[in-house]
DNA sequence: CTTTAAATTTGATTTACATCACACTTAAAA
DNA sequence: TTTTAAGTGTGATGTAAATCAAATTTAAAG
């Protein structure tokens, strides 16, 4: 997991053996089973999960129990609450691991003083949110431009692997559709 | 203009006078006229804009000309089509003034630069998309969860100032709805 | 002030997708 | 294996919002 990780940071920043063991300090690894639940809504987040193995998800879950998933996670992703481990307000989101995980786990506090004392993970950590923004920007035109099938297309292209991992229900709930629409558009 | 740019700064990271002097050196004032275009689709992105004065509308142009808008910027705010400026893909979105604005425009390459030579403004951009990735996470549950009245109310909330500044058309645009659908819903 | 254009409202009709209901299939427990 | 549950497919029906079509109000330009 740690070569994994190492090889993770340096496709950003450059690091020696020595920062390398100072940022691993910083990060706690954790296993989990699969409907483990990290992130429950009305908690206060003060972790983010980097994910060595398996696949999660963060959901908003409605009043009615049904769910509309906001992001995924699978190796090499990060995933948290951003909303309220950023900006300190309450989760509300609901994270959980569709299969067992393992993921090393990072306080904020730990994150900023992190960001500080190394400026290679500074820049390791705008670089990422930078992509990850890049992404969601990407997402939210799907979203406003296309109707269902397109998006499913969207989605198929952009995360094939996601596609053989998650149940149908699960990426419809993605996509912002029913599981229904998603059977009637998939055999199209 | 240069005292609010400081302030805005001065937000997020402290600095003193020479430091400013030298952070303002990198942006290029610019007043842009109502209607002036500073991104088409397609463009090669290399500038990002900090809004001193004005109001623009970043919007992903359907092939009907229809239109989608993807983000609003106005004073203090930034704006740019991210995921072309950070990644290099060509434009995908159109940024046009809704009014009389003026403007500090950063490249890419000096953004890069300011932020490898000054560790306040790697810290200070860090924190600005980190904000920004968390709004951007609000308005997506807001899309996949909410009814066009319920994310007419949340826009109205959460952007009082610019309800009163940009047509109805264009917030309809925003909130995926047509402006036949707002006009209905606005008055109920 | 007048003319022309842009923005908004209101009504009638259509449509993409949701909801409800149930059959069927696959996987996980007992 | 049998049982129970989770996931998927398909039809019938309902609905929020889109589309089409004017009418009206507001703003810009001459």
């Amino acid at each position: 997991m740690n070569e994994q990780f190492r090889a993770h940071i340096e496709k950003l920043s450059t690091i020696n053996d020595e920062q390398f063991d100072y940022i691993l300090s910083f990060f706690k690894p954790k296993k989990l089973k699969k409907h483990s639940i990290l992130i429950s809504e009305g908690d206060t987040v003060s972790y983010e999960y980097w994910v060595a193995k398996g696949c999660l998800k963060a959901s908003y879950v409605l009043q009615d129990g049904k769910e509309r998933i906001i992001r995924f996670a699978m190796e090499d992703w990060w995933i948290s609450d951003y909303d309220a481990y950023f900006k300190k307000n309450p989760a509300t989101l609901h994270i959980e691991c569709l299969e067992d995980c393992e993921v090393l786990v990072l306080s904020f506090d730990d994150r900023e003083k992190l960001c500080k004392e190394l400026p290679e993970m500074e820049y390791f950590f705008r670089k990422k949110i930078e992509g990850a923004y890049a992404a969601f920007q990407k997402r939210l035109i799907s979203l406003l431009s296309s109707d269902a099938k397109e998006r499913y297309d969207f989605f198929l292209q952009q995360y094939p692997m996601l596609h053989k991992r998650v149940s149908k229900s699960i990426i419809a709930s993605y996509l912002g559709i029913t599981r229904e629409t998603l059977s009637r558009i998939s055999n199209l």
